[in-house]
DNA sequence: CCTAAGCTAGGAAATTTTTCCTACCATCCA
DNA sequence: TGGATGGTAGGAAAAATTTCCTAGCTTAGG
């Protein structure tokens, strides 16, 4: 175990299979185990429907995902918010890879192509409105 | 083994303990298990010799690094180039966590403050660069 | 009421990743 | 020459992650 039995619940990674059903969830919204099996083997990958319950159980008491039980089927709900889980990995990946720098990180994604003309565009304009605030 | 055995020299992801071996030949060069072991000391955290010389061996199986062995000193470097290997990583990354859309990844990265303004500065160099040459 | 269908929970096991003990070989130098 | 030092290799095993079998409970339908 790496996480704290108790006490602060500080925000933890989740592993790659938990980020599938975060990205289910998030799309969807809280949902049963039902439905975010069915969506990943729709969207994702083959899995079993015990895997995905199990996942999820694991997840809820590790505290990545929060659960109702006030019904049969429990409704799974992710604890934290979106935006925030994705800035703690987004922040950890630029750390890692880009030695925490944005611009570097930029200047890969320009290299890749991997960003549209359209994007590039609303990147400028991203800027631009961060420009105004100061 | 998900990995073929012959053939086709895909590039593969490392994983996050191999990553830190490969930041380390990155930023230093090709160099041996002892120095890369000293440094990830150093900088990252604590590791026996005997662990990052076994990973750095299941690396150069993989083919995610290569080796030296003319010397008694092995010397160990990246297979692939840094560049190669941190587009791969990205592109994972935005597709898995930002359905592919580096501008939805921008936002999150201005939000977070991450990024300081020299930085936004350096951004928007680099995107009338690409303007340019368009 | 009985049964089929669907759900959760509890193991257990398979896989993947990481760690490190230990044997043995080479080199340096006293 | 012989011992200390420092290197590689080969297991083995610990730890983390992922998978899924199966028992037992609940509910809806006939």
């Amino acid at each position: 175990m790496k996480a704290e039995k108790s006490g602060k619940k500080e925000q933890l990674e989740p592993t790659r299979s938990e980020l599938e059903i975060l990205q289910v969830l998030w799309q969807y919204g809280p949902n049963t185990v039902r439905f975010v099996n069915d969506k990943l083997n729709e969207q994702k990958r083959e899995v079993n429907y015990a895997s995905t319950l199990k996942l999820m159980q694991i997840m809820a008491e590790k505290g990545l995902l929060q659960r109702d039980e006030s019904q049969v089927k429990h409704i799974y709900s992710p604890a934290s918010e979106e935006d925030k889980t994705k800035s703690l990995l987004l922040d950890k990946f630029v750390d890692s890879l880009f030695n925490g720098s944005v611009s570097s990180l930029m200047l890969h994604l320009l290299d890749n192509r991997k960003a549209s003309q359209k994007e590039l565009d609303d990147i400028r304009k991203l800027l631009n409105k961060a420009k105004e605030k100061e």
